[in-house]
DNA sequence: GTTCCTGCAAATCCTTTGCAAGTTC
DNA sequence: GAACTTGCAAAGGATTTGCAGGAAC
């Protein structure tokens, strides 16, 4: 259940390599260092976001190699997407329990929080309507501790 | 609490009204066909839907007015967006029950649901964070009754 | 008459796609 | 060498903005 000692993410870059291999695709240098910067770096992660950190590598890798290597790791059931003001970011899937989130509307900074008596009072509603949870995206805006007592918003990342 | 028998968005159209004196804007003939046709029709609108409707009496008025019509009934309180799939919609919000949403990945509908205490956790578990709650978006997505058994999904809108 | 509205076209933002050149197997 | 990847540029879709003409106050 624990990390591995010396990498963490030893498990996920595995079952990406896996996945590659069940759809006969090809592992990469920018392929790696993309998924590699991903699985190290902090939570909820934009596109560009992670596009300049790998730039600070491989300054020549393109934002379209960043989709396309998200989207693989998205359906490999590694990464996840949030959608925030038309703003699409990203976090590990892989091995995490299941959580929602509050978003800090003055400084973005995202909180995570999960709850099993809210997620079996959906279980329990869906169930009288009919309906088949396949997933659910519940997001909670406010002002996180530190905006609502500064005087000034923490700065936007 | 109840409807006004003859016009049930009387209320809304005064309140509208009332938006529009308080910030010296004026009245215009498409800006109250849209708003009329918005607070008549059915829930969970996107641009489109309005625009089609509202061209069905005038063909001349322009998508830019929706959207602009749309963010004003925002800013007056009398219309929510909803975010599904890189589309906005809208919903009607004056006088209505806080509720959230069922979206069904086959056939696009929408159902609304509501839990007291599914709120009632939020507010909990937020002042534990010491978060300030503002808002919030939860959508739960899956299969619609029809859609789980039908053999082939209810049709998109 | 001044201020606000409107529709069009152009501009933006985020994301995807077409393609020729480079890599991996 | 065949099949897959890459980055660029172009295309896409949704939404916003600039602007000249028209309407409301």
């Amino acid at each position: 259940m624990a990390a591995k000692k010396d990498d963490p993410a030893r498990e996920e870059r595995e079952l990406f390599a896996a996945y590659l291999g069940r759809h006969r695709l090809k592992r990469s240098e920018p392929r790696e260092l993309i998924v590699d910067t991903f699985l190290r770096s902090e939570q909820h992660l934009s596109v560009d976001d992670l596009l300049a950190l790998v730039r600070r590598r491989r300054p020549d890798i393109g934002r379209t190699t960043v989709y396309r290597t998200l989207k693989l790791l998205s359906a490999a059931g590694l990464a996840q997407e949030l959608e925030f003001r038309g703003q699409t970011r990203f976090e590990r899937e892989h091995n995490r329990e299941h959580h929602d989130h509050f978003i800090c509307r003055a400084c973005g900074s995202i909180l995570e929080f999960s709850n099993p008596e809210i997620e079996r009072l959906q279980e329990e509603i869906a169930g009288e309507l009919g309906f088949l949870i396949e997933g659910h995206r519940h997001q909670i805006l406010g002002l996180c501790r530190r905006c609502q007592s500064g005087s000034s918003p923490a700065s936007r990342r």
